[in-house]
DNA sequence: CTCGTGACTCCCC
DNA sequence: AGGGGAGCCACGA
């Protein structure tokens, strides 16, 4: 059986973050059992980057609750813009407000996606 | 197989 | 509040 990588987990359990809600780097790692992935998945995010997929990418912040794009001020600002559009508000320090506006799924929803993703 | 990299986090000061 | 440091991970060369 060919085993789906890492990083196409991820990206199925991105496109299923709901309108106008976020996740975490942490939490993804966790929803897909690997509690201390975090990187793992900001390097998934940055992937993407140089690849065209329709992946929310920027429903995904960091724990603190803030853009965490590094070396592209343009594209914080477009993630900014983008969660703005939905209507995510920021503070004056660029600060959305996390235990809000997070998404949080049921096991058996997280269990259901990741099943979905492997093509089962 | 080893090593460097990075859109992370937690902990301490 | 904000910054420094160590731990942790998948991916690609």
């Amino acid at each position: 059986m060919t085993e789906i990588s890492f990083n196409e987990l991820v990206y199925a359990l991105v496109e299923h973050i709901p309108y106008g809600k976020v996740l975490s780097y942490g939490r993804i790692a966790q929803m897909l059992g690997v509690p201390h992935g975090a990187r793992a998945v900001g390097w998934a995010m940055h992937a993407l980057v140089y690849q065209n997929r329709r992946v929310p990418w920027h429903r995904v912040v960091n724990s603190k609750g803030r853009i965490s794009i590094k070396g592209s001020p343009e594209g914080a600002a477009a993630q900014r813009a983008l969660l703005e559009s939905e209507g995510v508000v920021f503070d004056d320090k660029g600060y959305l407000d996390i235990a809000y506006y997070i998404w949080d799924p049921s096991p058996v929803e997280i269990e259901k996606i990741i099943r979905e993703a492997r093509g089962e």
